[in-house]
DNA sequence: CCCTGGAAGTAAGAGTTGCTAACTTTATCC
DNA sequence: GGATAAAGTTAGCAACTCTTACTTCCAGGG
């Protein structure tokens, strides 16, 4: 498919037979899961919002957990390069670049709950696969790194790990409860970012010793 | 079959048609969440374990998802005594109190991983149902109560429900953390009993002020 | 004591879904 | 220019949700 004319460098558009279902799916998927809910999806919408039969899919994917995977893939892929661009706006080593990660992971769970929860909602087989157990410890090594630099140890000091493991399970419950209940911390006259902040310098500051 | 002797108290038992469904659906149901997965259950399966046909539920729940509800409700009531069994298990006021909440909490979600994850995971319309919420609510008030008593504050001081908040999300993010990934804090050699004493210690002590 | 009303069950069925099997179309490779 | 394999189609089965119409059993009032 690549050595004719041109203009066919990527597999995008109007193939013969459809061309690229699989990401079109994936997206498909997303949306879906966003507007009906974790579970408010079906592979036969999907294929139907994608134009082609419902079996169709199934060239792609083994099952419906396998498309799920895939979104969860896509959207952790994602989430890891938005935590990397947060830490990337503030100094290396600064507790503000601590809490940017944060508040990137927070914002994602904010801007696509659907998603958010279906990567971390329910199980399904996901910690089981390879793929995304290693994009999970992709993810936490953005904290890890952060939380290294800026606390100037090595990433693989127990001290950073468990300050990681602190700071990732607080902003994680925190994105939970906020697309949970809608209850925000505005309730409390504390917005996001000086929350985060506040958060990241008691963990990491003369704060909570592990 | 009422007015026989006695022991008929409860009609839990052997009815003419049957009883009590309802409570047996729902106990059928959190079973086989918690065997097959949040999502891995279906109401016809549940149906048939009560020993009932698959048209019988509806008689007491309007669909699917209010069985759910009613499955997150009991679990929820649970939740909170045992929130506040373990409260009791300390002095009122003391950091161990706090953090005996928490370890409650934990290990709700560590036994019942598949409830845990359909009470917090998928929203289904849970945050919209008032009875759910204010499960929630009650829930959350304890943490609240341990808070005021041991900062010596009312519980309605904005103080209070920042720092409850934030014991909340923590405790939260760990548990969910700890049944998605089986990363245990046992990873960064520290046990949940010392985890919890210390972050409590830090949120509520000299530690983080928000 | 019957009988009527309603609560709680059943059976049957429509519509959707997950997935498979068998077949067709299309691009590529030798 | 065919064989091959990838990627699509239709048809269909089993299971599931939920509805409708019917049945069974208990309870209270005359």
């Amino acid at each position: 498919m690549t050595e004719h004319p041109a203009a066919r460098t990527v597999p995008a558009r109007t193939a013969y037979h459809h061309g690229d279902l699989r990401a079109q799916m994936i997206a498909a998927v997303r949306d879906l899961v966003e507007t009906h809910g974790p579970d408010g999806f079906s592979v036969a919408e999907a294929a139907r919002r994608a134009g082609v039969s419902s079996a169709a899919p199934y060239k792609h994917f083994r099952d419906r957990a396998e498309i799920l995977r895939g979104v969860v893939g896509e959207a952790m892929d994602r989430l890891r390069a938005a935590m990397e661009a947060g830490a990337a706006t503030y100094p290396a080593g600064s507790v503000e670049a601590v809490a940017a990660v944060g508040l990137a992971y927070v914002s994602f769970a904010r801007t696509e709950p659907g998603v958010f929860r279906l990567a971390f909602g329910l199980t399904e087989g996901h910690e089981n696969d390879p793929d995304l157990r290693a994009k999970g410890e992709d993810a936490f090594g953005v904290v890890v790194r952060c939380a290294a630099a800026c606390l100037g140890l090595p990433p693989d000091d127990p001290h950073v790990q468990a300050c990681a493991y602190m700071l990732w399970s607080f902003v994680h419950g925190h994105s939970f409860l906020t697309i949970d209940s809608k209850r925000s911390v505005a309730s409390t006259s504390i917005d996001d970012w000086a929350y985060l902040v506040t958060v990241a310098r008691g963990i990491l500051g003369q704060g909570i010793r592990a």
